[in-house]
DNA sequence: ATCAATGCAAATAATTTGCAAAAAG
DNA sequence: CTTTTTGCAAATTATTTGCATTGAT
């Protein structure tokens, strides 16, 4: 159930591995279910140690020149939270547009769309003279709730959760 | 004149030094000056360049070791586009709450800001539980006038120049 | 004087790459 | 069979750091 979530993104990634007649391995096949099986953002690294567990013997060279072919195809999104690598988000097949909030205070991200705000961008790049092609909004916030009584109410959630504006 | 631009910026970030009870050596100074009186994105290796323009000794690891002061000021903002090194935006001073436009054709940066933004991410955070504490809004897009015509209007603009929405 | 800041060079760490062997189509 | 992909290990490259020395206060 929980697999069958991302299924048309992995679908349509299948679609995008045929279509640039690239090969479908056992490695790869491997990578394509777990990332399209999580809402999660991870790293190479996390990425290379979920694979392992399904098959010990796939390097990191592969995972590593796996990823471009990820995010080549459109569903999948490297993101730079100014950390020490990047990280990698498989929730752009579902919502393409959505943005993210992080809570300084537990650290946990958010995500959430709005369609006023894409709606903003579109008008000001117009105005500017040009045509979105894609956005980039981060918030970066403290939750009142932990300022106030010690404790975060959002810690429990799950993280990669979309919210609607 | 050029240099008077980010004036009081400069002597922001000369409180910040004082306050933090840092020394104002010869090497920070150039750095300072350097960073101050520029609007354009850099990374630590133009900005080695220039201050070496400025004083041949100064050190990369001088350069490196003054950006993390620089950006915990606030005064200077850590950018990641998605590139091979980090830059540094120093508009941050005068417009602390911009955004940056990407030409994906003539690879330009432009700055805009938008008071209708910054109040719908307003509502939309407190909706979620959070107080803003800093965003950050990157569009790609492409140049209509490069598309149709093959030249890019932008193309002398300044960059680092704010536009208001 | 005292302690922070510097320059140098070596270390770190994420990512990339060359190459011979394995496997997909 | 042919060509892509893999695993390995070595290379690359931005950034960081240890240490003896210099310089700001």
């Amino acid at each position: 159930m929980l697999a069958a979530v991302n299924t048309s993104a992995k679908d349509k990634f299948l679609q995008f591995v045929d279509r640039q007649g690239l090969r479908l391995t056992r490695q790869r096949m491997v990578i394509i279910d777990l990332v399209f099986s999580t809402r999660e953002h991870f790293s190479a690294e996390q990425l290379l140690a979920w694979a392992r567990v399904r098959d010990a013997s796939i390097s990191r060279a592969t995972v590593y020149r796996t990823l471009p072919l990820l995010t080549a195809s459109g569903l999948v999104r490297e993101m730079d939270f100014g950390q020490d690598c990047k990280y990698y988000d498989p929730n752009y097949a579902e919502h393409p547009h959505h943005n993210h909030i992080i809570c300084k205070d537990c650290q946990k991200i958010f995500e959430f769309e709005s369609d006023k705000i894409n709606r903003l961008e579109g008008e000001i790049s117009q105005r500017m003279g040009f045509v979105v092609d894609s956005h980039r909004l981060e918030i970066t916030g403290s939750c009142e709730e932990l300022r106030r009584m010690g404790i975060c109410k959002n810690k429990d959630e799950h993280p990669g959760q979309s919210r609607r504006d």
